[in-house]
DNA sequence: AACCCCGAACTTTTT
DNA sequence: GTTCGGGGTT
């Protein structure tokens, strides 16, 4: 531990103070690219290396994976593996860990599996069937989102202030939700940090565990934390207030997840006696870039305005490329990161950055057809794919067929073996009499003669995999079942090349499994198919972690956040791209549309602050003219953020015109207010206000069918 | 009772 | 561009 002295020295006198606070509550509070994370290693480090805190007794929290991985990569390269490591993961990976050791007291089945959003979905959808509430004005979102409202502020069903109407029914399919679950064995993503907290709260034997045994809680990107985390916090570091929060308002992107900026001033003021440093020294991107994002930020209102500086004396503008259309604003990159790349740099030191990963399609391509290697972060997520679902399914049933019992019916008859709606019903009923698994039924099922001789083929070819995955790798497994199970075959039979590539994506689940199982060398063998259930589930960013090579890395703002490169490419600077068309309201009619819209826009504006200050050297900004948008092209406008970037920190490299600043209120005013216009989709209405911004109009109107939105001017005409 | 085809609807961000 | 669901066909 002798490199820590020179460590500590290496550290600005704020940074320092910080690593080196006594015990109690700390707080710090700090702008992008001021060394947040580092702060956070160092002072683990120096808890371990100075102070003699066993490793193994601090806890640190994340949000993202990439951040955990990263964060305990920097702590492991300091500490040296002379020591044990300490406790690094997600809010959801620990607290998952924390209820698989403890299911018995949190009350949940042994082998409960976790639903990701879609799984979430779809069950929803299917309760709302089963109790007939299909056609009512409820979708599954709505309910979806309800219910994860409601845990995120750490609410069971029953526990509603306001009752009525049609939250009532929302309360209603809340508990049935819960129910369902229950007896399922199945859990949620914000259930995990829920059963978590109330464990520790209800559980005092197991509270009193946790709380001797932790001695520090650490948490990053505090800005992101919601209600419950909060809770968790005050659960595991609160008895000892051993904890230290890092955090930066300007970076809370979340608030869509529930996530409470406020945390940081709640904090503040609950533990009154904290420690509060402030961080304004960036050490990562060059005077032009800072001052750009600066100036950005500083369009918000309501921020603590922070001062943000650098030591660093030149570097270059924003470079910035207004395109004709997508397929140029992607060749344009090609065409940088070649001229680049020819001059020395590696290809690892680009990121190109989007505010939607449908948007990583367009690069893809371009990149793939100049070959110039690449790697997707998240992307059309490759775990959400249908036939990589259904091998999963296969898969959770062989770990522990009597639960997940919506598994067994999406995997009966996939692929199709004659097994349709009757004998599903048959093996519900059958469950549901006798109080057994819907797996226990249709074994029953399969031994009662030649009516459900369909289904025995189906109750051996799982025993076999089970016995099976006794003896075998999980890689050999996974080959094993896509194998078995008839998938491949079923795949390969279709000609057209969507499903040909299916195949394909099922040779990359195999590597996947190989990889994950390699990755878990250290911790053993011993229940892998259970952990890498869960990990598809809690961590299917990185399945081939393998390639720390030569590769340009695309990702979306949200997952590039703490992050840092040297060249960015912050891409799709168009109005209803970033800022997105859902912070801009088209499709909210409610009254207090503007408020929500204001406060959503300011989310869009830090997240593209956030995407600027991953820059360290070179940054440009990029957008196109006309998109192809679900089949067809679609024409864009300049983002408003670009007008928000002072002009002379702007060079321009376009092909097309850029438009320059103009004046907020356009002559357009007069001409719309009061009109009768009407929309190719939603018909006749009047409009009731307009507002101008960049030379774009956004007309209020009142719809007579369908109520009202805000729309572009250009999509609807006056009526004559 | 299962399969197939066609039209409709849906697209933020992450654990 | 994709997936889902309805309705007609085998």
């Amino acid at each position: 531990m002798k490199g820590i002295e020179e460590r500590l020295a290496a550290l600005n006198p704020r940074q320092r103070e910080a690593v080196t606070a006594p015990d109690g509550p700390l707080l710090v509070t700090a702008g992008a690219g001021s060394g947040k994370t580092a702060v956070l290693v160092n002072r683990i480090a120096w808890l371990i290396g100075v102070k003699s805190v066993p490793a193994n007794r601090i806890i640190a929290v994340t949000f993202t994976n990439k951040a955990a991985r990263e964060m305990k990569r920097r702590v492991q390269e300091i500490l040296q593996a002379e020591e044990a490591n300490p406790v690094v993961g997600t809010f959801h990976g620990l607290c998952n860990q924390f209820l698989r050791t403890r299911h018995q007291a949190a009350g949940l089945n042994r082998y409960f599996s976790i639903m990701d959003q879609d799984d979430q979905k779809s069950f929803i959808s299917n309760l709302m069937k089963e109790h007939n509430l299909r056609y009512t004005e409820l979708t599954p979102s709505i309910v979806q989102s309800y219910i994860n409202k409601r845990k995120e502020s750490k609410k069971r069903a029953g526990e509603s202030e306001v009752y009525s109407g049609r939250s009532e029914l929302l309360e209603d399919l809340y508990e049935i939700y819960e129910r369902e679950c229950e007896e399922q064995g199945l859990v949620d993503f914000a259930e995990l940090i829920l059963r978590t907290v109330e464990v520790m709260e209800h559980n005092a034997e197991v509270r009193e565990q946790i709380q001797q045994r932790i001695l520090h809680v650490l948490i990053d990107e505090f800005q992101d934390t919601n209600e419950l985390q909060y809770q968790w916090m005050e659960m595991f570091g609160g008895w000892r207030r051993n904890i230290s929060a890092v955090g930066d308002e300007d970076q809370s992107i979340y608030s869509w997840r529930g996530a409470l900026s406020g945390n940081l001033k709640r904090f503040e003021r609950q533990y009154d006696d904290a420690l509060v440093v402030r961080l304004e020294q960036n050490y990562r991107s060059t005077k032009p870039i800072l001052d750009a994002a600066n100036a950005l930020i500083k369009q918000n209102t309501n921020r603590f305005e922070k001062k943000l500086w650098t030591g660093k004396s030149g570097g270059s503008r924003i470079k910035y490329m207004s395109a004709r259309d997508s397929n140029e604003e992607a060749e344009f990159i090609v065409d940088q990161i070649r001229t680049f790349s020819d001059s020395g740099r590696s290809l690892s030191e680009f990121a190109v950055l989007y505010r939607t990963n449908a948007q990583s399609r367009n690069f893809e391509e371009a990149f793939g057809a100049e070959g110039i290697p690449f790697r997707v972060y998240g992307g059309v997520r490759f775990y959400q794919r249908k036939e990589v679902k259904e091998i999963l399914n296969f898969l959770r049933l062989v770990a522990n067929p009597n639960t997940n019992d919506a598994a067994l019916l999406r995997t009966i008859n996939c692929p199709p073996r004659g097994i349709g709606e009757v004998a599903k019903r048959s093996i519900a009923e059958m469950a549901a009499d006798r109080k057994i698994s819907y797996w226990e039924a249709t074994c029953a099922l399969a031994d009662t003669g030649r009516r459900w001789v369909k289904v025995r083929p189906f109750v051996d070819l799982i025993n076999h995999l089970q016995s099976l995955s006794a003896t075998r790798s999980l890689g050999k497994l996974m080959e094993l079942t896509i194998e078995l199970s008839g998938l491949r075959e079923h795949y390969e039979q279709h000609t057209d090349p969507t499903e040909q590539n299916r195949v394909v994506n099922l040779e990359e689940l195999i590597n996947a499994a190989a990889g994950f199982e390699q990755s878990q060398e250290s911790v053993g063998s011993a229940d892998i198919l259970d952990r890498y259930l869960d990990s598809v589930v809690l961590d299917p960013g990185d399945t081939h972690d393998d390639d720390p090579e030569e590769k340009v890395q695309m990702m979306t703002l949200h997952t590039a956040k703490g992050l840092e490169f040297p060249i960015v490419f912050l891409t799709g600077l168009d109005e209803t791209i970033l800022p997105h068309f859902h912070s801009i309201g088209s499709w909210r009619s409610s009254t207090f549309r503007k408020s929500m819209e204001q406060e959503e826009m300011q989310e869009e504006r830090r997240l593209c602050y956030v995407g600027m200050t991953r820059a360290k050297e070179i940054l440009f900004f990029t957008r196109a003219n006309r998109r192809m948008l679900r089949g067809q092209w679609e024409n864009f406008h300049q983002s408003r953020f670009v007008q928000e970037v002072p002009r002379d920190l702007i060079e321009l490299v376009s092909s097309t015109e850029v438009p320059e600043p103009t004046v907020t209120h356009d002559a357009g005013h007069v001409d719309w207010l009061g009109k009768s216009v009407s929309h190719r989709k939603f018909g006749g209405g009047v409009v009731t206000d307009v507002e101008a911004n960049v030379g774009i109009l956004y007309l209020t109107i009142d719809f007579e069918t369908v109520g009202t939105k805000v729309i572009l001017s250009e999509f609807v005409s006056i009526d004559s």
